[in-house]
DNA sequence: ATAGAGATTGCCT
DNA sequence: GGCAATCTCTATA
């Protein structure tokens, strides 16, 4: 068995990097709400002021604030008036940006995961979508701008020692009306938590 | 003040 | 595959 290495926090350098470089690498963390937990396998970069479908691109409205400052802080918003979507800000200096987290693997509470999500038949409905990862990790509008780096944070982003894949899966973003051939979507490769379709 | 669209999900046909 | 549910945000008047 891989010998144990304690997971760690993410330095506020690795968040302080364009969307489309910090998201690839976000693949393999682990995110936790308490004792939930899961590992992202799918995210989406969104950029900014240089992007149609950000909810930045508008400039700094109440709600896209956040994504204009605090790298590593986390950005919560609620879609279609039933669903909470998490997202990770990062950019760089005097730029705006966030990676949104669409997929994640339970890997830790996943009792409490399956509980919090009873409309999920099978394993890989848990967490395979943008709205229902959040439902999973009990993440809503109470921890919008939490600081991921800071120890006292209710939600964290992790290094487990799991690093991301060399060959990710690279494609167009899902749900948008505009923008829509970027390739900003990453994913781990075959892995069936990822939402679909592919 | 009001209207229309939206980074989704799940149920129905 | 189509579409309703449901509400926040943003733009327009």
């Amino acid at each position: 068995m891989a010998a144990a290495r304690r997971a760690r926090l993410l330095s506020r350098s690795f968040y302080a990097r364009s969307p489309l470089a910090v998201a690839p690498e976000l693949l393999n963390k682990v995110v936790r709400h308490g004792d939930r937990a899961g590992r992202i396998v799918e995210v989406e970069a969104y950029c900014g002021l240089d992007d149609p479908a950000s909810h930045a691109f508008r400039g700094p409205t109440p709600r896209a604030a956040i994504m204009f400052d605090r790298p590593g802080h986390l950005y919560v918003y609620f879609s279609y008036g039933m669903h909470w979507c998490a997202n990770v800000v990062a950019h760089e200096r005097d730029h705006a940006g966030a990676v949104l987290l669409r997929a994640i693997e339970p890997v830790e509470g996943i009792d409490a995961m399956r509980a919090a999500r009873p409309k999920a038949r099978r394993d890989t409905d848990v967490g395979n979508g943008p709205g229902k990862l959040t439902q999973a990790l009990g993440i809503d509008g109470q921890v919008l701008g939490v600081d991921l780096r800071a120890s006292t944070s209710p939600v964290h982003v992790l290094d487990d020692g799991t690093p991301p894949p060399d060959d990710p899966v690279v494609g167009p973003r899902i749900g948008i009306k505009v923008a829509v051939d970027e390739p900003w979507r990453f994913s781990v490769p075959g892995n069936p938590h990822r939402s679909k379709p592919w």
